[in-house]
DNA sequence: TATAGTTGTCTAGATCAATAGACATTTTGG
DNA sequence: CCAAAATGTCTATTGATCTAGACAACTATA
């Protein structure tokens, strides 16, 4: 019998669901492209078929089954993006042939001081004024990231309309005259999503998220933009090349 | 209001210690070295003082806070461990002075042919004859990360005798006359843990691991370990190194 | 066309999670 | 010493989760 462990605050058919996700994407229904019978589930984990269905029912409105009466469960859909983080990383390159169609939307733009932290991490002054830029990220359609980045506002003071008409990162900077820019660190944390982040993604209460805080700087090591870039955990996979 | 959601298969409590912790880890309550009082935290969330202290007993269970009665509830450890991810990634060098004293163990260790995709990633004919060794890693008592890694037997015969005697895959490649080797790639994925890692890592169900496939080359390119490493991930952040 | 195997729906009861309120106990500071 | 502020403990009630069982509806196949 599988492992579903009670009174840990995690409802059961949620752990199962979970469970049921993690087979999929390990590629365990392969042969049959379905999800055991209910019974055979409800067996293998030890609880009632109806706690497996309150599972499935969760999978199903994720959109990764499909249940036909008489039939059985039907897998829909299993892998992960693969994003590639390296010295030169560019966002929309990197996702290449794993999509056909990426689109980059614009949420919100304003201008901030620079709190502590970031300051910091872009060699400015606290306070030094910043463009923030709010923007998600879809592949076919989904969500796939959502992203918080931060550019200083005296060298790249039309970093918000010149992202907004070119819809790139890498242009935006190419407009001010910067041709090529380095990534000089990454941290990567995974945790559950917040409220937002869920709204964001289209994700379902519970759901990881990997939070990437990176930096980048031009060719003379002088830091240009740092970003605090939020993927849905059940669909993107970070490929670091060193 | 800070934002929980109802009805989602994760008890409220849970969200909270989520949220609570999430907090810590970010300094948030650095001002006073506490958390704020139960009744502060029960209306910022929304919820019953009650629910609250569900929270805040699971993370003193944790051995995150301590409560004493009269004075309010203090914080006992904060930060996650930083490992560090380069082209000469090493286990217990990258921790250096974060953890006092780093303990790893072997659990396990096997000779297994090769499977098809551990096979391409090491170069190897599917079949070719494998060590694996299972190994656990804890930073002061506290378990960090689990892995499963794999070596060409014909060239590293003794790896599990060696490893087990000098605690290090640095030190095993030596002895069999390998000074030096590098990351050619890794892999990320973050995941709920399953329950295999839930008891090796010690964690309470729902939790998150990190998930990372690596693989390590010596100097000429020629790959030497294929590892699938998951860490803890509310105790440890990546940082990658480009 | 039966029949076995599967998902869908309903009812009833047991257990867990969350709310609500009251009061005790301990620490801190005036 | 007293009062304020904090955690600790108890009871009662409501709503969500899980179990249990029965049966309907649909699909595939012998």
């Amino acid at each position: 019998m599988k492992t579903v462990e009670r009174q840990t605050g995690v409802a059961l058919w949620r752990q199962i669901a979970d469970r049921i996700r993690l087979a999929i994407s390990n590629g365990d229904y392969e042969a049959t492209g379905m999800v055991p019978p209910e019974t055979t589930l409800a067996a293998q984990f030890g609880v009632n078929r109806h706690t497996v269905r309150s599972a499935l029912a969760a999978l199903s409105e994720e959109g990764l089954v499909r249940a036909v009466q008489g039939r059985g469960t039907m897998i829909e859909r299993k892998e992960r993006v693969s994003y590639p983080i390296s010295r030169r990383t560019r966002f929309s390159q990197g996702l290449g042939r794993q999509v056909r169609e990426i689109g980059t939307e614009l949420l919100e733009h304003m201008q901030v001081p620079a709190s502590g932290d970031i300051a910091e991490a872009l060699g400015l002054a606290a306070g030094a004024p910043l463009i923030e830029l709010s923007t998600v990220s879809s592949g076919d359609g989904r969500p796939l990231s959502t992203a918080v980045s931060y550019y200083p506002a005296e060298r790249f003071p039309d970093m918000a309309e010149e992202y907004a008409r070119l819809g790139s990162v890498t242009k935006a900077f190419a407009a001010h005259g910067l041709a090529d820019y380095v990534r000089v660190s990454t941290e990567i944390v995974a945790r559950h999503a917040d409220a937002q982040e869920l709204v964001l993604l289209k994700l379902s209460p519970g759901a990881i998220v990997m939070e990437a805080q990176s930096v980048n700087a031009d060719l003379s090591g002088r830091p240009v933009e740092y970003a605090r870039t939020r993927f849905a955990a059940d669909r993107m996979k970070l490929k670091i090349e060193t």
